[in-house]
DNA sequence: GTTCAAGGCCAC
DNA sequence: GTGGCCTTGAAC
């Protein structure tokens, strides 16, 4: 028998296994644990700016035999499990460690949590959840003194004196955050009272030890015969390659391999742009159904219009103005979703505060690309505020970065279910919280998205406005708890969020090479 | 001095 | 293009 000690306390990199392909973990790689080849793989496709086509339906398995098939899957999956675009360095420096240090001291502080609560119980039945982690606890605080000891290890040092760059849980925060806290209201924080007042959440949550090789769903092929015949006219507004890439398209040669499968793939054109009537008409799926609690199309600009009447003459308070309204509206719609509604309050405030800027640039964004938003909005004072200025928080110097996205998208179709796809998963954001509902929601949004669309371009855009979100966010929070700004308007729960934000979002130790 | 996550190299 | 191994260099 392995002895505790050895299995808790020593981050066993051998028993881990790739999540993008279950090969054998080498290390840390661009935010996640990774094996050496899915680390080139990444590495490789960021940095030549490779856009890959899919030519089945963007759900080809992935696993070690047959990683090589379909590169745009493989790198829909880096990304959906968590791999970081911007840690790959545009400035190609060596060495050095990375802004991600602190993320890594925390997920290896998880791990042996895990490790630890895994020692302590031989039959983790589901059923017995509470037991079983009423035995951990008693075990882990058994090991307690050994395992904060590895803490102040040279990897994990910092992790209990310095959390200046850790993103930590908002539980010490919830004092400054009574606004969000009161709009979220009580929520349930046992694991084992959510499973038994939602039935779905203990389905939906896998239980642990937590076999990464077999997280993904192999999704049934799905059947495109009929929807090729009734929709071939649709195929007429399909995207041509060469607008999908500058320079470097690469074409996938997946044939939807593995699984048994032994279909080959539909006879289509490359990745069809359905309609959105048409995706209505032949898919059920989570994204339709995510779809209809979204924020109706005429939402944002009624709220710029009204805030730009009523707001301060001033155009960096028009634009926490808005904000504001958005949290609001972001709070009330994230409340209605249901994995996030059973999610525990520190897990929801969490994901609030590490989403919420990504989400308000992701609604302006849709919204100007659908052509619903002017170019500007004139304020009391009569002064013209761009809607670029208010989607970037007032931070000007990333609305030419942003104004290209809306090009982008605009030429690349973005619809609706691009539009959803982003929400949930800026929302649903790995980064904030490694509950593993958040990534279960994740991966069905990709799935979901993946049925109707290409993704690899669109998911590369939405790593784009995460990133710009995280810098409008930090300009933001900066000149607000500067005290440069005066008093602000009414932006309590806003203010709030400005007030966390150096503490909760990723603070980069060093910017070179990171933004592009 | 050690660690480890970056980028680079090169046989395949 | 892939992936195993090597080099680098900031953080500790």
């Amino acid at each position: 028998m392995v002895g505790i000690e050895t299995m808790v306390l020593k981050p066993n990199l051998d028993a881990e296994v790739c999540p993008v392909c279950g090969d054998r973990v080498s290390g840390y790689h661009y935010g996640l644990l990774t094996c050496e080849s899915c680390k080139g793989f990444f590495k490789r496709t960021v940095q030549n700016k490779k856009q890959y086509q899919c030519s089945a339906d963007s759900n080809c398995h992935v696993d070690r035999t047959c990683r090589k098939r379909c590169p745009s899957c493989r790198f829909q999956k880096c990304i959906l499990m968590g791999m970081k675009m911007e840690a790959v360095r545009a400035d190609r420096m060596r060495g050095g460690r990375n802004k991600f240090g602190s993320f890594y001291k925390r997920d290896r502080a998880h791990r042996m949590q895990r490790n630890a609560m895994r020692v302590t119980s031989s039959t983790p039945d589901p059923t017995a959840q509470h037991q079983y982690f009423d035995q951990a606890k008693v075990k882990t605080e058994y090991i307690k003194a050994d395992y904060d000891a590895l803490l102040q290890s040279p990897t994990l040092s910092s992790s209990t004196t310095n959390q200046q760059n850790f993103i930590i849980r908002p539980n010490p925060y919830i004092e400054q955050q009574e606004s969000l806290a009161t709009l979220l209201g009580t929520s349930i924080d046992d694991q084992v009272l959510r499973a038994q007042n939602f039935p779905g959440y203990a389905s939906a949550v896998k239980q642990e030890p937590f076999d990464y090789s077999e997280q993904f769903i192999h999704h049934q092929l799905q059947d495109y015969s009929a929807f090729h015949a009734t929709t071939a006219a649709s195929y007429m507004h399909m995207i041509p390659i060469t607008t999908l890439s500058s320079s470097t398209q690469v074409t996938s040669t997946s044939s939807n391999s593995g699984q048994g499968s032994n279909r080959s793939s539909p006879i289509l054109p490359l990745c069809p742009v359905p309609t959105e009537k048409t995706v209505d008409q032949f898919y059920n799926s989570t994204l339709t159904e995510m779809c209809k609690g979204l924020p109706d199309e005429a939402k944002a600009p009624r709220t710029l219009s009204m805030v730009a009447r009523v707001c301060k003459p001033d155009p960096l308070i028009f634009a926490m103005d808005v904000a504001e309204e958005n949290l609001k509206d972001l709070v009330s719609w994230a409340k209605t979703d249901q994995y996030f509604s059973k999610l525990s309050m520190d897990d929801q405030m969490n994901l609030l505060q590490a989403s919420w800027a990504t989400i308000h640039i992701v609604d302006l964004t849709n919204s100007m690309v659908r052509g619903e938003l002017p170019l500007s909005f004139k304020i009391s004072s009569g002064q013209e505020v761009p809607t670029g200025y208010i989607a970037l928080l007032g931070n000007q110097n990333l609305v030419a970065q942003w104004n290209d996205i809306v090009v982008r998208l605009r030429n690349l179709g973005f619809n609706k279910y691009d539009y959803c796809a982003f929400r949930f998963l800026a929302l649903f954001d790995p980064q904030a919280d490694t509950n593993s509902l958040i990534n279960t929601v994740r991966h069905q949004v990709l799935r979901s998205w993946g049925e109707v669309r290409c993704t690899t371009v669109l998911l590369q855009i939405f790593e784009q406005i995460r990133r710009i979100s995280v810098e409008a966010q930090e300009y933001l929070a900066e000149r607000y708890n500067s005290g440069a700004m005066g008093p602000p308007s009414n932006t309590s729960l806003l203010c709030e969020m400005l007030r966390t934000t150096r503490r909760t979002c990723p603070v980069y130790t060093s910017t070179a090479g990171y933004i592009p």
